[in-house]
DNA sequence: AAGCATTTGTGATTTCTATCACGTTTTAAG
DNA sequence: CTTAAAACGTGATAGAAATCACAAATGCTT
């Protein structure tokens, strides 16, 4: 199978969120390429095409099996084959993915954790003991990880993750904003929350609709400093 | 001037995102469109449309000074005329949240947080107060805020929601993993790093490359159950 | 059993997005 | 001063994505 785009990756992932949610509160083993789409606001058309290019077929008159889409779907992502992944870096930000109990939905198992905070090594935290960082590299070696997730501070992110690279691992998901440098077959996932909250500002921000006000402000020459607040 | 295309802000952010950086370490105050083409992996000929959609213009055989582009973004998005928000859940993720020193650059302002856990009622986490839930409704009105951080539990998320429209809220940047139903008018903004966990799986798991167990699998029947593991 | 309503699957069409190609402008060098 | 190179701005074009339209299939009702 040629690999999907990663618009119908997108919706397939809302499918299945949504499926999960949906299984647990109707009782019904079926559902509709409209129902789907009404709900998420996709065109059933859509919905319907998405589910065959995973080579799903549905039955006329009746819809899709949502235990059977569930299925492919997690087939699709390897959710049923889970990867077993490290978390680096054991702050608020690690503690909170740590505690979110809804990744073995998606086939994600934070088999350690690994910090440099002295005070931190040796607790656990959801039954995950948090190891220094000096223990990563062996670890991640011993158990052919494959995946970490990078929750550290901006300053050591680069090197840590270089130290990951030559570990072995193959793929980051990284929480840290800062953008890293690695060799080509190292996947980066980047998890930049600044467009989610844009997406909020531009919205409040177009219920002020104030278009003088903008043009006049443009008009100005740039006097202000680039960067006026600095992370 | 017409609403930018989700797709369009996107972009917009990620040159924001990228001149910060820029200035940050370079000493040059003009940037080409193919200089942040290549960095960026977007096409030259893109970012300018991008730059003269938001009345940004270049100069020939320069490039475009950074200040101005920072500048034009901010305006766009309105950052620098920042709203207060609300947090809403001080647990782990409202503290990473809370000390996020980032968000400045984006407009944001969390002027308080509320939870209902007694012991966390009345400490500060990075200079802002956690107050009780019952002040969450008094201080919204009070004060105007039309932004709220939702960091809830999935269970009290709901009831949480309808308090904050109920106080005012125009916007609710969500990061509890559920659904929420709210009036036309209130915009949500869901955060599911689900979608970049399945990218880094469906990566991981196309690296495997084993089609032939794919489709053995596809052939059985659904014997499992659709949500083999419940968050 | 027949007819109707509903739903799937898919080719055709439309709409949106990204890229190309090229004229224009500006700086720098010869 | 002239010429060349580099960059912008934008209309034209190609490529993707979403939607439409309709045949085929299936279940329900009478």
């Amino acid at each position: 199978m040629e690999p999907l785009r990663p618009v119908v990756l997108e919706r397939l992932i809302r499918y299945y969120r949504y499926l999960g949610e949906f299984t647990a509160r109707k009782n019904v083993d079926t559902i509709t390429s409209s129902q789907l789409g009404t709900v998420l606001h996709i065109d059933p058309t859509q919905v319907r095409k998405d589910f065959g290019a995973i080579g799903l077929m549905g039955i006329s008159r009746v819809g899709y099996e949502v235990c059977e889409v569930c299925r492919a779907i997690r087939l699709v992502f390897g959710f049923d084959h889970p990867y077993p992944a490290v978390m680096v870096g054991a702050g608020n930000l690690g503690n909170a993915l740590l505690s979110y109990p809804g990744f073995a939905r998606y086939g994600l198992r934070i088999v350690a954790a690994f910090d440099n905070d002295p005070k931190k090594v040796g607790t656990f935290i959801t039954g995950v003991e948090v190891q220094g960082i000096r223990s990563m590299k062996p670890f991640i070696r011993k158990h052919g990880i494959q995946m970490a997730i990078l929750t550290t501070p901006v300053a050591v992110s680069q090197t840590i993750a270089d130290r990951l690279v030559s570990a072995g691992i193959k793929a980051i998901w990284n929480f840290s904003p800062t953008r890293l440098s690695v060799p080509e077959d190292v996947l980066i996932r980047n998890e930049h929350i600044s467009l989610g909250l844009a997406q909020v500002a531009y919205h409040l921000n177009g219920l002020r609709e104030d278009e003088p006000r903008r043009l006049a402000i443009l008009a100005q020459p740039c006097d202000e400093p680039c960067n006026p607040m600095e992370k």
